[in-house]
DNA sequence: AAGCGCACCAACCGCCTCTCG
DNA sequence: TCGAGAGGCGGTTGGTGCGCT
């Protein structure tokens, strides 16, 4: 037996939705607020499918939506985001006010991903396009142990500076406006000789299991010290909170009224990114 | 002017996760 | 603990507009 239909489908419309089908959603709302979905389109007089109405209110009908051409700024946040998340757009969108998250999928599909070829990077591992030829050097930066990334993010006005930590006494640290550029991995395990770490030029892969979760101090981390301490995971939308705070990734709310930046964005309040996981 | 191809984006679809009884 | 319902997400599709020939 298989699922059970969202919506009479024999009854309801399809395709593009009309001005009296946008206001009569418009108003409904306005009267008795989000939810609902199923129940709304008959409680509205609308022959919709309950999905087909809550994606018309988020994507095109809420009154804070902003309109009109991406920024240079929001690029490069879109960007750092999807290095870090992959195509977790709902989340990319949460850090973007006014912007929706089928927005932001489709200016990504038709631009970013163009935009990032054009600079020879892979749009999807936010690699340099002639890494694929290397397969080796992705092993470099490979632990050979199953280990959790830790990622901790810096506040900075300029660039987001990326700390990736490891278990098994093994750290990377990577510091570039894409995620991507240097990465020195400094292993207490097996360090050259000069102590120096292994510098390469690649980013570090991410697409393994990924958390997101407050720092954790080595003492062999004393330089890192200072800035860690200033270091957040901090996301605060307040038009975005709910969302975010009931996605499936794990992110809890938190109260604290502290506030923080997030990849070197001004933001006015905090999200606690404990764990964020990726599988 | 007509035809064609391409880019853009709104909307749909199916699956997954969460919530609640 | 389990199952059903509802909400949410990401991938994909299809309509439309625009530029080029």
């Amino acid at each position: 037996m298989g699922r059970s239909p969202c919506c009479e489908k024999a009854h309801t419309n399809k395709g593009a939705w009309t001005k009296e089908e946008d206001d009569r959603l418009i108003s409904y709302i306005r009267a008795h607020g989000e939810g609902s979905w199923r129940s709304l389109p008959k409680a509205a007089g609308l022959l919709r499918c309950g999905k087909s109405c809550r994606l018309r209110w988020i994507n095109y009908l809420r009154p804070d939506l902003k309109r009109g051409n991406f920024t240079e700024e929001e690029d490069e946040v879109i960007i750092k985001l999807h290095s870090l998340l992959g195509n977790k757009w709902s989340l990319i969108a949460g850090r973007l006010p006014g912007r929706t998250d089928n927005e932001i999928k489709n200016y990504w599909n038709t631009h970013i991903r163009r935009k990032l070829m054009s600079r020879g990077i892979d749009p999807a591992t936010h690699r340099p396009l002639n890494d694929a030829d290397n397969p080796a050097q992705d092993q470099e930066i490979q632990p050979s142990v199953a280990v959790t990334n830790t990622i901790s993010f810096a506040s900075s006005a300029s660039a987001a500076a990326v700390v990736v930590k490891q278990e098994q006494d093994t750290s990377i640290t990577s510091k570039s406006s894409m995620f991507c550029g240097v990465v020195k991995i400094n292993n207490n395990n097996n360090n050259n000789e000069d102590g120096k770490g292994t510098m390469l030029e690649h980013c570090p892969d991410l697409n393994l299991e990924l958390t997101i979760s407050p720092p954790r101090l080595n003492e062999s981390d004393e330089p890192l010290k200072n800035m860690e301490r200033s270091l957040c995971f901090g996301l605060k939308n307040s038009s975005v909170d709910g969302n975010i705070g009931n996605t499936s990734s794990g992110i809890r709310n938190n109260s604290t009224g502290a506030s923080y930046d997030f990849l070197g964005l001004k933001t006015t309040g905090v999200w606690d990114y404990r764990r964020l996981e990726m599988k």
